[in-house]
DNA sequence: ATAATAGTGTCTCTCAGACACTATACC
DNA sequence: GGTATAGTGTCTGAGAGACACTATTAT
């Protein structure tokens, strides 16, 4: 027999079970949303400057505390546009994390969340709100594959950005879950505009995935899965052969 | 330009952006668990009737709300130990669910967690606490593969279980979260005891799956990663030939 | 013409499914 | 011997990687 079960005396069982923590304070709320995009070949994210305590002058991810009735989706889109300018972004959740000292000032539980989006958009988006202390970190993932653990982020000069709390954690399990969800889901559309190239597909994916993929295999595979749709139309001033434009298939065709 | 962005009244932003949940009231925090284990080629999870409005009669995951400074991890273990009499089983965050009106009562946030159990352990579990009112429910899963979706819960004879809140939600998240991590996690082994034959470790792959897979590709294809090792003894009083017995190959070997 | 990438065709390797066959226990 | 499952060997088909080759545009 393991030590799966033990028996536990009844004292135990009634100071735990008693326990109803309703009775008491309750942890604060708040969602965290990693907003990525791939631009140049790799995964880039949105961050924000603090400007208090604790982590002051440190990056975060954007967030906010969930309202007492408002559904956690909500919150992560109320997130998105007040601190970010963007509404009807594909957002999912992420992870919850709640530890206990992950904020030194009290107990905040942080439901996260990622959404993606194509760089022109989150570039266009730093630019407006550029006084609002809003930029973008490129992310130095330190693992391959999907081992996981914490990924930090650089500026455009590769110089490391301090960031605060567990936000690290936090772009870890992202980069780990879009890598795992790469294959089976249509993540790498959501990066891109309406009409792109096999190859600018190929590039998102290497970006994410952080390794090279082979060429003709890649292209057969999306061909063959019926993912895209070819537009009849071509790329221009590229300076070479110019590739075909492809757009989504309707996902209803699948 | 497709509908992405949209410029936003400086009221409307003073607004959004000022509004601080954590001067509000908060919402409660509780984890719920989703304790599963196969048993005669089926998926069963352990349920308590509830002795209180709302859901009065019905049946539930084991939960309790979230300690103040207490880590969500350890909720889903006092859980487990209080209301269950288990420690030290297989266990993982799977989803917050955060709708407004999911507990008639009050806001609750539930983080659900997934544990994985031998149906030995979990059926000592029910025969101890029989007098708490805990049971097994099988799953009734109506889709196929990944689809997601509600899943329901039945007696032994087939009867339907109702089920309290949103938990028929939560339960159609964690066998879609294990269907999916089954190809490349090691789920199947925290559902068997120390030894099993190969036929017993495909029996639980297809009660997970919800459908047969291939005998002989099966057995190739665990034996080929390595990850089981033989013990050199074999089953007896199987009224056939005996096989084989295997162990999990030690994680570091991998 | 050269550079650079697009796009096609083919070979091979791996792996899962299918199937045939032998092995070994209990009845 | 009959039955049921264990376990092995082989064929086939799908899909990914590798590679050779042609196509098309900008310079």
């Amino acid at each position: 027999m393991n030590e799966k079960t033990r028996d536990w005396t009844d004292d135990e069982l009634a100071f735990l079970a008693g326990y109803d923590a309703s009775r008491y304070p309750r942890p604060s709320v708040a969602v965290d949303v990693v907003l990525l995009s791939v631009r140049d070949g790799d995964l880039w994210t949105l961050l924000g400057r603090r400007h208090e305590q604790p982590g002051k002058g440190r990056w975060a991810l954007p967030g906010g505390f969930v309202g007492f009735d408002e559904p956690l989706d909500a919150t992560a889109s109320r997130v998105l546009v007040t601190k970010v300018g963007l509404s009807d972004v594909f957002t999912e959740q992420l992870y919850t994390f709640g530890s206990a000292g992950r904020d030194p000032r009290t107990r905040v539980i942080s439901v996260a969340y990622y959404a993606l989006v194509e760089p022109a958009l989150l570039e266009r988006a730093v630019e407006v709100r550029h006084e609002a202390d809003l930029r973008l970190g490129r992310l130095a993932v330190p693992w391959p594959g999907e081992t996981g653990g914490p990924v930090g982020a650089v500026d455009e000069r590769g110089a490391p950005l301090q960031l605060a709390f567990d936000h690290a954690e936090i772009l870890g399990v992202a980069v780990k879950r879009i890598r795992g969800k790469l294959d089976y889901a249509t993540i790498g559309f959501e990066l891109l505009p309406t009409a792109f190239s096999l190859r600018d597909l190929r590039l998102v994916h290497e970006a994410i995935l952080g390794r090279a993929l082979n060429k003709d295999s890649f292209r057969r595979r999306i061909l063959d899965r019926g993912l895209v749709v070819a537009t009849g139309e071509r790329a221009t001033d590229v300076g070479h052969r110019p590739p075909e434009l492809y757009r989504f298939a309707d996902r209803s065709a699948t």
